[in-house]
DNA sequence: TGTACATCAGTGAACGCGCGTTCACTGATGTAC
DNA sequence: TGTACATCAGTGAACGCGCGTTCACTGATGTAC
């Protein structure tokens, strides 16, 4: 049954997000071939017609997440409350795959670790464009300390059971980050 | 070839060691049951003596790695100094479990989540320990967002291919973190 | 515009492999006398 | 202390399963006239 060249761009698509959110939700190892497709509303045996190899959908998946946005400024005060937010902790498969993915793509194939690697650059260039103050430094390395802290607070609440000590880890981490900023 | 107790007392141990290191370096699925009894020095068939499942290795393993050291006091800027060196950067395998493994943990079993959790309170209850000034709320929440920038800091070093931006991420965060400690 | 044919996206069975786990067996250890 | 036997840690073959990947086939799409 083939199908137009629309839908065939349409489930290129459909397979980027679907593996993107599988991804983040339970890692890479766990997430089968068969289960993207799935997700995607096709069957796994259509899957080599798009990629070469699961390898290559990971990899391809990284470009893909982290090329939505554009490149304009970001303040890191007002991106730490919604990235240190209860919301954000719990929303795994939505939320920030650096968070989610970045331990186990420094393992994947160089290919993906160079596309989040390309992502973060990217990040933390935002982050240094929305500083304010005018010693050039100092704010990369701001930019640099803050979006540490964020993605390691996010990493770390995650772990916890017990929302308290999770949200704990969230509101310290972003008060730390605030105090900073006006210190 | 049964072998004597003590025997038994020192493989468990080895097994535990091989489980920890591999762990870390490849992370729970890429590392087999096979794998880590061959690194321990033993077969595969005797595991299932040590431990019910792999699953259980995991959740043991976790244990045993957070449980070595005691619950001194941390000062939080000598320990960043070494932390967010490139020699721990690049030691994943005999490195801090946490920044290797922590969002892989968070989708483990109960009992693996359970085993970091508590390692990871005790951690921040030693910087906590280690914090200057009387302020007991500033401390807590120095010691919670400097440990989160450290384990950020270097889960996203290890991504970095080129040296310079992944020294870079290092040393700014330890730089920004004794910036706001003299805050 | 219609028709005939080539193309090829998608399907689902099948393959091979490696994994976690089990098990019958071995032989050294531990124990009872 | 020595001897005889029971115990059980370790071995390696085997099992079953699920994975990534391949492939023959189907039938709708795209193209040429």
């Amino acid at each position: 049954m083939r199908v137009s060249r629309e839908q065939v761009a349409i489930n290129r698509q459909k397979i980027l997000e679907a593996a993107s959110r599988l991804f983040r939700e339970r890692g890479y190892d766990a997430v089968t071939v068969a289960d993207v497709m799935s997700a995607a509303g096709l069957t796994h045996g259509g899957f080599y017609g798009y990629f070469k190899s699961k390898d290559e959908l990971i990899a391809h998946t990284l470009d893909h997440v982290y090329s939505q946005g554009d490149d304009s400024a970001i303040n890191l005060s007002r991106y730490a409350a919604s990235y240190l937010s209860r919301q954000h902790c719990d929303n795994v498969a939505l939320g920030c795959p650096t968070a989610a993915l970045a331990a186990e793509t420094a393992r994947q194939t160089p290919e993906a670790r160079a596309a989040m690697a390309a992502g973060l650059e990217r990040q933390i260039e935002r982050f240094c464009a929305g500083m304010k103050g005018n010693d050039a430094k100092a704010a990369r390395r701001a930019a640099i300390g803050g979006w540490s802290a964020m993605v390691g607070a996010v990493v770390l609440a995650r772990l916890f059971d017990d929302p308290a000590l999770s949200d704990e880890i969230l509101e310290a981490t972003r008060q730390w980050v605030d105090e900073r900023k006006s210190g």
